[in-house]
DNA sequence: GATATTTATTCAAGTTTCTGAATAAAACGG
DNA sequence: CCGTTTTATTCAGAAACTTGAATAAATATC
């Protein structure tokens, strides 16, 4: 192995580029590998492309966003199809989805990293997002609008 | 590596323990070895011991039981502390625990594998195991005491 | 307490995983 | 299109994991 000074293994190191993605936006996976060196962790960019897909972290606009893997739920992909319009109305977030798939639209939600949800409640077609704020909101309708447009691509192809 | 041909890889058969003992009681190591080998999977005792370290097996009296690893949640290791009676009733147990521990002492009976719970209601002192039928609540009366009485060892100490 | 049974550990392969450097491929911007 | 930036992949070496045989340790039985 290349680095054996104060390097973390695989499973630490995901953890924090989680944590690292969750708290401000990185743009490349340049300033993902210069993120982890502030905390000590040097890497390689091949090694952050691999742990980016691994762990399942798309990018969307120009910012990587953690959407934890949760086998037998859906991805962010499905928003796009699901989501219909959404609004923001101060620290809420009305989204208005196709019949029956708010419940899917808001597990979503309830994963992404790096949203400042406070919580959300989903009915037949509508999910309510509440927020700390309003700009915490304002953040949240421009991701999702974004992952809406964006054509999110999936970082990376695992097995 | 030993057996190349029709080998499972180290999940699979770890998955193949958990059924196997819950399916039927298997008393020694010697049997959940032959027990694979029946099933096509052949590995020594020494992989056996610490296959069941590693998934949290433990041995009651005279045979295995899976308690899958739940982090953050109680191990069986509660039960002798928390459980103060139990009482048959047809086919349900009623257990009195310590006031407070009823959730605990349920979400541990939920988790363990072999014994044929239907569910569980947890109040706060008092739980209450609906079983399929008489027989499956005798064993689970039986199981329970000898957990209680038996001085549960873990099998094996990881890390 | 001695013996037998059962389980855990040590050791030494063989295998897999992990990783960085280099490079290829793709996306982006004129 | 062409160059640039960004991301993915190939390759090879190193580290970690997995496993059986042998053996030690623990437990049970008498």
């Amino acid at each position: 192995m290349g680095a054996t000074l104060s390097s973390a293994d695989k499973k630490t190191r995901q953890d924090l580029i989680l944590r690292l993605i969750s708290e401000r936006p990185l743009g490349t996976q340049q300033d993902v590998v210069t993120a982890l060196a502030d905390e000590g962790v040097e890497v390689a960019q091949a090694t952050v492309s691999r742990d980016l897909a691994e762990l399942g972290v798309i990018k969307v606009g120009n910012r990587y966003l953690a959407l934890p893997h949760e086998p037998g739920s859906a991805g962010i992909e499905v928003l796009p199809s699901f989501i219909l319009s959404l609004t923001q109305a101060q620290n809420q977030v009305v989204i208005h989805t196709r019949d029956g798939t708010a419940g899917a639209v808001s597990s979503v939600l309830d994963r992404v990293r790096g949203l400042k949800i406070l919580g959300t409640i989903a009915g037949q077609d509508t999910v309510l997002a509440i927020t700390s704020d309003n700009a915490a909101a304002e953040e949240v309708t421009t991701l999702i609008t974004d992952v809406c447009r964006a054509r999110t691509r999936p970082a990376g192809n695992i097995e």
